[in-house]
RNA sequence: GGUCUCGUGGUGAAGUUGGAGUUCACGCCGGCCUGUCAAGCCGGAGGUCGCGGGUUCGAGUCCCGUCGGGACCGCCA
């Protein structure tokens, strides 16, 4: 039994830990009131709620206990009376008789029902009452699945040999990537510091500094917009490791969340499968893809490569979806929102096709369809009556990625329901788009990633086309996180800086601190960095963030409970040496 | 920055064609009740229908604006 551990001056159990083996023993368990239930002056049943469950007491004089009081009560374990057990109850079998009611605290009731019942409170309502939200059994689950996690992966990098080091969270700002958060300087007025979006440079630096195998479970800060799955402020399991090739950064970062996946669902997961970026486009349209289901992108381009129907002509890449069983489903109106969904995305149009019973097609455009592409059509898509066939001909990325959207948002299940699907996604892009103001390329993952050993030669002459040693990890359609081989020449940084177009004052300005130790003799290293709260939400069954943080922020980045953020005192920023500009009307 | 959506006693909902703050469940307060268990019975209190403006004889309901919540796009190297 756990229970020793818990054991202490006040109590000698916890509520939802007595059971059959403690009848007859006199026992003290401390809580809060979840219900009473009044039958005279003579008879009362308390259920008393600690984070380990709930009790029925059975007091047999009056007491003024209300819900949510605290209190201690001492009594002696007994069966439950026959017909009176209560199946729903993991302690009902038993009950607390000849009980001694102590009050600690009373208590005002509690704005909402403190059971599932609250699951439907608004979220709002939740936050601002977070303390009392947290006593709920939902909760309690979540932050301790968390720990769970938090304890797993620990253990897991610490078998490894990795060893934990704790970095600053006051940096330097670097304008690069997400928008930070700054921190004013109070001893060098209009300077600032920024909070971590995470600790990368460090853990390089650490590589040079011969740590050779660095991991932090470390807090990130992004200063963009809030989603489902993002907060301003979020955990990573921030790790690096010298002279490693991708496999061994791979298979490190395997162990800890097998291990994690394990200390929660009991069930240890398959080895991780993998999956260039090339190949989740051209099967799935996105670069996290949800291996949960089907509905694969199919390859259509050759079919209609010598066809009549102008939005296929000259197309580089045709694609198309088969929509299993849903032609019926799809009356014009639907088929409307999809294409103006696909347009949105900026595709030139969205061609559909039903599958008539007797086997042929059905769509506005299918008069423009040869024979052969028709039959070709159905054969390669392997389409049966009542389908719904979806196809698009664009630019190869716009067919993956419009195709990609609308199988995530015909097929996907929530991200929470099983199976668990891993995937390694691997040779990233290193330059992905331009950017608008330079004309320059962008950095796929970040600009200290190794570029691909066998694309060096079509640097300068075909930069887009240069893979990178970068990778992510997925679950389910969510991106766990992310990490690359890095660049440990000096030589290959330029270049990379080169064709990003930085030069090389603009480079020492702002990466000098970083740029200047790889000279002094850095090895080859790699690292990973993924985000525990959407993995915990996950395999805690929640499909937004918020429910595996105990004290989250809105949308609006608003924190209901404290009302942070809080306008501050013009004493305080006379000190900072900062004036607050009047609101934009 | 954008699209969509929600806002009605403490909580969750309903509110029809614009006709009195109306209704339901839970909770709360009081009473009754010796085996209940999200107890039961009786009684009671509790709302500026987010806020502001407009249309109208009359607005929870229609229109405009605004604030707040949520989902998504942009953004998140």
């Amino acid at each position: 039994m756990t229970i020793s551990k818990r054991q202490t001056s006040m109590r000698t159990h916890m509520c939802g830990e007595i059971g059959t083996s403690d009848v007859s023993q006199t026992v003290t368990v401390c809580g809060w009131v979840a219900k009473r239930r009044e039958h005279g002056d003579k008879l009362a049943f308390v259920d008393l709620r600690d984070h380990s469950g709930i009790v029925q007491c059975v007091i047999d004089n009056a007491v003024d206990v209300r819900s949510e009081y605290v209190v201690k009560i001492t009594g002696v374990v007994r069966p439950r009376p026959d017909g009176t057990v209560n199946a729903n109850l993991s302690t009902g079998a038993v009950e607390i008789g000849e009980c001694v009611v102590e009050v600690l605290r009373s208590a005002e009731p509690p704005p909402f029902p403190v059971d599932a019942r609250a699951d439907d409170v608004d979220e709002n309502v939740r936050l601002q009452y977070r303390y009392i939200d947290i006593r709920r059994e939902r909760m309690q689950k979540n932050l301790r699945t968390r720990a769970k996690v938090n304890s797993a992966v620990r253990t897991a990098m610490e078998n490894q040999g990795f060893v934990e080091v704790e970095t600053p969270m006051l940096v330097p700002s670097t304008p690069e990537g997400a928008r930070e958060f700054l921190v004013p300087s109070r001893k060098e007025p209009g300077s600032f510091y920024a909070l971590p979006q995470s600790p990368q440079l460090f853990k390089q630096l650490l590589m040079v500094a011969g740590i050779d195998r660095y991991y932090q479970i470390a807090r990130c800060l992004r200063d963009e917009d809030l989603r489902a799955d993002r907060q301003y402020e979020f955990m990573q399991l921030d790790a690096e490791m010298s002279f490693v090739n991708q496999d061994d950064v791979l298979a490190a970062i395997s162990e800890a969340v097998i291990a994690a996946a394990e200390s929660v669902t009991g069930v240890k997961p398959d080895p991780i499968q993998r999956i260039t970026w090339r190949e989740a486009m051209e099967r799935f349209g996105v670069d996290k893809p949800d291996l949960r289901f089907g509905m694969e992108l199919t390859e259509l381009t050759a079919i209609f490569s010598s066809t009549e129907f102008k939005a296929f002509t000259g197309a580089e890449s045709i694609k198309g979806i088969r929509v299993e069983g849903k032609a019926e489903e799809f009356g014009r109106n639907k088929l409307d929102a999809l294409t103006d969904r696909a347009k949105k995305m900026g595709a030139k149009g969205l061609v559909w096709l039903k599958v008539a019973a007797d086997g042929t097609l059905e769509s506005p455009v299918v008069k423009f369809l040869s024979a052969d592409e028709q039959a070709k059509l159905i054969s390669t898509l392997q389409a049966a009556p009542g389908d719904l066939l979806l196809i698009v001909a664009d630019e190869w990325s716009m067919t993956c990625e419009v195709l990609g959207t609308l199988r995530n948002d015909l097929g996907r299940p929530p991200v929470h329901q099983g199976p668990y699907r891993y995937v390694w996604v691997t040779e990233f892009p290193l330059f992905v788009g331009v950017d608008k103001e330079t004309g320059q390329p962008k950095p796929g993952h970040h600009p200290f990633c190794q570029p691909h050993p066998e694309d060096l030669d079509k640097f300068e002459t075909d930069p887009m086309s240069v893979r990178s040693l970068a990778y992510d990890l997925v679950l389910n359609g969510w991106e766990l996180g992310s990490g690359s081989i890095r660049i440990h020449e000096p030589e290959m940084q330029r270049r990379v800086f080169t064709a990003l177009g930085i030069s090389e004052e603009e480079a020492n300005r702002k990466f000098g601190f970083f740029l200047k130790p790889f000279t002094y003799g850095a090895p080859p290293h790699g690292g990973f960095a993924f985000g525990l709260d959407r993995l915990v939400a996950i395999l805690a069954g929640e499909e937004n963030i918020r429910e595996v943080i105990a004290f989250p922020k809105t949308q609006s980045g608003q924190d209901p409970m404290t009302n942070a953020p809080t306008r501050a005192e013009n004493k305080q920023l006379d000190e900072l040496g900062i004036r607050v500009l009047p609101p934009k009307v």
